[in-house]
DNA sequence: GGCAACGACAAACTG
DNA sequence: TGTCGTTGCC
């Protein structure tokens, strides 16, 4: 018996869910089930309109999202009819697509997906061979321009005849190169996926309208988040039939950097003009606390109309928390305690806990602080298990078993093993690669049947790793994807090489990660042999970071703000809330990505059912230099009532300091702090306290040595030598205990 | 060509 | 503070 399809939806759920068909843009707040609206949505079509499922295409920010909207199809439409939806992120369905129908593209079907290191190496080589200076034109740069283009769907020419700086020539030239390589690899990089769809069906009507006549109904998720690509590609699926059914905040909206235009969204009326626009208000998972915090946020950019007005009745929660810590150790140290304190209540578990922050580099902090007091947690995002120098390697020869012709992986592995073909003789097989105009493989395979220009040594090097892929190349279509792997890591004595290149107790590890790769592979080897390895690859390619985040583990979750998008925890703090780090630095300079900072700290917000804590740092050290922050500017737009502090309240006696921190927090003193975890400050010393040489003890750090002492604005800092390493301190924070004897 | 040591430079978010 | 790339030596 499926789940009922209404139950539990309000009024505008309902109308969402029932809309009659046409182009309907659903307007939702944070909270206001969306997703649940979404996936509703889907189950009426095919239970209510009778609509069959392989006629409905959904497209979701991420793949987790997509495997959880089919999850929870299963129980609303049956297993049969949920399996026949198709459903996934712009990307994945981009490329099963072109895969599919590549024929009409000239290119094979087997085309590998370049990720940014990828995309890095083949630019690199491109800066090179076009004599450019790599430091005058980063090939970082040169790719994040030629990204946007992409996303505007500016090809190499066009680009090259829309601009007309010296530095756009150079990028029209590098872009057009680039093109090129890619081309010959038979490689698309993650823009091309939705570039090369648009233009397969500009060029081939018949394509198009077979997905048009398929698709009749399409459901499209985040839509603020679209670019310009995304939302051509929408525009041509949907204008056959106009069943677009669009879910979107565009107060949500944070992916600007990467080509996202919230005009989509905005414009959404004009581009389907006979559009129902439907407002979900109603936040079912903040407390009204929360809620009001949030929206005072957003309020303070200032005059754009907001449509949405939000509320819950959820009840009015706890305060919203505003700590100051004084280093970004500090800061870590006081969500450390905080959470241990409310896991020791009772209240909570770890896994209800989320820690979010503007950049990775800051989770470092929390990783220590977090080993300090003995919690679990998982770091989400920083460097992936997909950017590890081994399983990349391996992974190369994985996709030069694919395609041959994937030049990037070719490179990559030339000499990985090392087998003594050096930077020499890869510029030298690259050039006369290009002198052929043929992939690195065709080049190599010259050699062996004519003259090349290579010496006998070098010859035989570049030889042995051609019978090595040759080698792999025959096993590819007999063997189960993991036996094959297996076979490869024996015929390339991974597992030796890295013991070569590494400590035993290194080498181990990396072979362990090597190891878990196969592990992956083994949900692949249940489909046909031939596309086994292509899928596993493609989904390697594609696979985010949040896709993997699993709830099971009870552990507190550490995540960027970007990647919490559309995840909520009952207890949630906001880390580095200072100018230069939200707004970031690099967006202070136009007041549109400033806007685009305030969104991503309402984003953040928003994640919060239960508590939210808001934390800054007095100084924070960036490259290891400590410097005196600003709290951010979004701080202000919040009235002080709202906010309880959770810092001891400093006695005052000191003059005025000079840093302009302290009088900026004095007009956020708000009512007496309701969780405060510590005791109150001791007074001000007059002198230090404490002396070097000193024996002292630490709750956490443990007995330690005094190095320094010195008074600072109206505290003391210490500089103590711990069992592990040396800690500045701030006396009246540390609960620093003298040691007699 | 390979390896070790040193120095420069870097860190915004992601599919 | 850590990583990566270059340099210089074997």
């Amino acid at each position: 018996m499926p789940d009922d399809l209404f139950t539990g939806l309000n009024p505008a759920q309902q109308r969402a869910v029932q809309a009659v068909d046409g182009p309907v843009l659903v307007l939702a707040g944070p909270g206001s089930g969306k997703t649940r609206v979404l996936t509703h949505r889907v189950a009426y079509l095919i239970r209510a309109l009778q609509v069959d499922p392989y006629q409905i295409l959904a497209v979701t920010f991420t793949n987790k999202a997509a495997r959880e909207m089919k999850q929870r199809l299963v129980h609303l439409v049956g297993e049969e009819a949920a399996y026949a939806l198709t459903v996934g992120t712009f990307h994945s369905l981009c490329a099963r697509f072109l895969r599919r129908d590549s024929v009409h593209l000239g290119r094979e079907r087997d085309f590998v997906i370049y990720d940014g290191d990828d995309q890095e190496r083949l630019m690199r080589r491109v800066v090179r061979e076009l004599n450019l200076d790599e430091k005058k034109y980063a090939p970082r740069a040169m790719l994040a321009r030629i990204s946007s283009a992409k996303n505007e769907l500016v090809g190499p020419a066009e680009y090259a005849r829309l601009n007309r700086t010296y530095l756009d020539e150079i990028v029209a030239r590098c872009y057009e190169r680039y093109q090129q390589l890619l081309r010959q690899s038979n490689a698309l990089d993650f823009d091309d996926l939705l570039v090369e769809m648009v233009h397969l069906f500009e060029q081939h009507p018949a394509v198009l309208g077979h997905y048009q006549r398929r698709y009749a109904y399409l459901l499209v998720d985040e839509y603020q988040d679209t670019n310009r690509a995304q939302y051509t590609l929408v525009k041509q699926l949907a204008a056959q039939r106009h069943n677009l059914f669009a879910v979107g905040d565009n107060d949500q909206s944070i992916y600007g950097w990467r080509g996202a235009d919230i005009r989509n969204i905005l414009q959404f009326e004009q581009d389907y003009p006979d559009a129902q626009v439907i407002l979900l208000e109603q936040n079912y998972r903040s407390t009204q606390a929360i809620l009001d915090t949030a929206q005072a946020v957003i309020a303070g950019g200032g005059k754009q109309k907001h449509r949405k007005n939000l509320w819950t009745d959820n009840g009015s929660g706890t305060k919203v928390s505003l700590h100051e810590g004084y280093d970004q150790d500090a800061e870590a140290s006081f969500v450390a305690d905080e959470i241990a304190r409310l896991v020791a209540s009772g209240e909570v578990s770890y896994g209800d806990c989320a820690v979010m922050y503007r950049v990775n580099a800051q989770s470092r902090a929390l990783e220590e602080a977090f080993i300090q007091h003995g919690l679990r947690y998982q770091i989400i995002g920083g460097t992936r298990f997909y950017d590890r120098k081994e399983i990349r390697d391996v992974l190369a020869y994985l996709r030069l078993t694919a395609n041959p012709y994937d030049n990037v992986a070719l490179t990559r592995v030339l000499n990985w093993p090392p087998r003594g073909i050096g930077e020499r003789s890869e510029a030298e097989l690259t050039r006369w690669a290009n002198e052929l105009g043929v992939p690195l493989y065709q080049a190599l395979r010259e050699i062996e049947v004519g003259t090349s220009p290579f010496a006998a040594r070098a010859r035989s090097a570049l030889l042995g790793f051609l019978a090595n892929i040759d080698q792999i190349l025959t096993m590819r279509n007999s063997l189960p994807l993991t036996d094959l792997f297996d076979a490869m890591m024996i015929c390339l004595e991974v597992r030796e090489t890295l013991l070569k290149e590494y400590d035993s107790e290194e080498a181990e590890d990396r072979w362990r990660n090597v190891q878990e790769l196969r592990n992956v592979m083994n949900e692949y080897n249940h489909l046909p042999l031939e596309s086994q390895l292509s899928t596993f690859l493609e989904e390697v390619a594609l696979v985010a970071e949040v896709d993997k985040l699993e709830d099971k583990a009870d552990a507190v979750t550490c995540i960027t703000l970007h990647q919490a998008k559309g995840l909520e925890y009952p207890v949630v703090f906001l880390v580095g809330l200072e100018e230069g780090l939200l707004p970031h630095s690099r967006s202070l300079n136009e007041r549109e990505q400033v806007e685009e900072e305030r969104r991503l700290l309402y984003v953040g917000m928003t994640r919060a059912r239960q508590r939210l804590y808001l934390c800054y740092a007095f100084r924070r050290a960036t490259f290891g230099r400590s410097n005196i922050t600003t709290r951010t500017r979004f701080l202000a737009d919040i009235p002080k009532e709202l906010l309880a502090q959770t810092k001891q309240q400093r006695k005052t006696t000191a003059p005025p300091a000079q840093s302009s921190m302290f009088t900026a927090r004095s007009t956020i003193a708000g009512p007496p702090p309701k969780t405060a975890a510590r005791p109150p400050r001791p007074a001000a010393p007059s002198s230090p306290t404490f002396a070097p040489g000193q024996h002292v003890h630490h709750p956490t750090f443990g007995d330690g040595v005094v190095v320094s002492s010195r008074l600072i604005e109206n505290d003391e800092e210490v500089t103590v030598k711990f069992a592990d390493k040396e800690r500045r301190l701030l006396a009246s924070f540390a609960k620093l205990e003298h040691l007699t004897g």
